[in-house]
DNA sequence: ACCTATTTTTAGTTTTGTCTAAATTTTAAT
DNA sequence: ATTAAAATTTAGACAAAACTAAAAATAGGT
């Protein structure tokens, strides 16, 4: 299994989860930040190895095979990302690139002790969820707080958004997951939140209202 | 930087370490366990970088530029095997394998954060210095095993030959780095040696003496 | 100094993963 | 149902890193 073909099996796991039905020739190509053309050489070859299902200008989608492979590469991925902000005073906005590279490492064993040693953590440093060894899934339920309604409040787990200037932005207003969060007014206009969190009230914006996640408590 | 230029500056520092003078290109090739065709190529390549000295017919050697490269990749390969043995209980036979692929990873933040929580050690597991930040490179004063002379003893310090054979070998007969071994008697027929070691006394053959280095004392 | 054996380089090919440009298929709109 | 637009695939090319086979240079022995 040669790096690339990682990168993209992780590509259509991502772009899959969410919608059903097979992913586009073009999807692949832009999250790959490749062109389309290479995205149908590469369905090929992993068509070949049994870990998609490709017809020609059909879409592609994983297989069972493929499906457990993408997870794997997920489960390093985000426990690599935990290991540096926990082990290595890494911010959550430095984690992903070198995860990117850290997560083609081919060892069972490193990443079983990687994960033993984190004492087998269920989540990553952005909420995602950590595929247990043999590839279960549990997704948080969440939603994201600008759907949450006036004098609700929930716990912040996760980010829809991690890019580093998303995860930034957030350090420097002290927003951070685990915090609570009560929603004290909406703004018809403009759809920013008043909020109330850790004994402080301020302003959010709609764009960043809906790229936080907070907890469904009952 | 690419992956492949990184193997041969190692293994062109590897194989210069000792010896003065131009590496030939069928020592390197047998090094890399690849062709010397492809050696005289990646020549080419990495001299015109800068890395290498190479005139066609008369060896290889490496340009400053090109040694602080290898010594880097060195201390990243020396400072994962610490970190494999130390903080997720490999043996020393393991780490070899994995490292050679975390050797390659691209940030120099997270090498020195794990040199940090290794709390900067000065020697990986087969005993071989670790070189600086800096490359800075701390041979240590030491001398084979099979060199010394009857009544005389030291502390085992490191190995010459760190294949996972020979490593499992000094498992299984509780030689390990930091014991103190006395030489008793010198077998004149096969310089074989009688030795003791924490409190035990064993024979050990010359193929295994002259794989062990012990500190030279005074 | 010459000849041979060894070493090294060159030339041409392969594989992997990418690209561009052209051709084809699908989709969607009228 | 046609047709234009969009999406996808094919064909051909390229770069990196390796290979094989053949050519060239060096080194050693007499």
């Amino acid at each position: 299994m040669t790096r690339s073909e990682e990168n993209y099996l992780k590509a259509i796991f991502h772009l899959g989860n969410g919608e059903p039905g097979p992913i586009t020739t073009n999807a692949i190509a832009e999250q790959m930040e490749t062109k389309p053309s290479s995205v149908t050489d590469m369905a090929k070859k992993l068509a070949e190895k049994g870990l998609v299902h490709y017809k020609k200008y059909q879409g592609i989608s994983l297989t069972d095979s493929g499906t457990r492979t993408a997870l794997s590469i997920i489960r390093k991925h985000r426990l690599w990302e935990v290991f540096l902000v926990k082990k290595l005073d890494f911010t959550w906005d430095e984690v992903h690139e070198v995860a990117e590279q850290l997560e083609h490492i081919k060892s069972e064993k490193l990443i079983d002790k990687i994960d033993a040693l984190l004492d087998f953590p269920k989540y990553d440093p952005h909420g995602d969820p950590i595929p247990t060894k043999d590839g279960k899934f549990m997704e948080r339920d969440k939603q994201l707080l600008s759907d949450m309604p006036i004098n609700t409040q929930g716990v912040c787990v996760g980010v829809k958004d991690s890019s580093a200037p998303f995860l930034k932005f957030l350090d420097k207003n002290k927003i951070a997951l685990g915090n609570t969060i009560k929603i004290l007014d909406k703004e018809d206009f403009d759809q920013s939140l008043q909020i109330l969190m850790e004994g402080k009230e301020l302003r959010i914006s709609h764009q960043i209202a809906s790229n936080l996640y907070v907890k469904k408590n009952d």
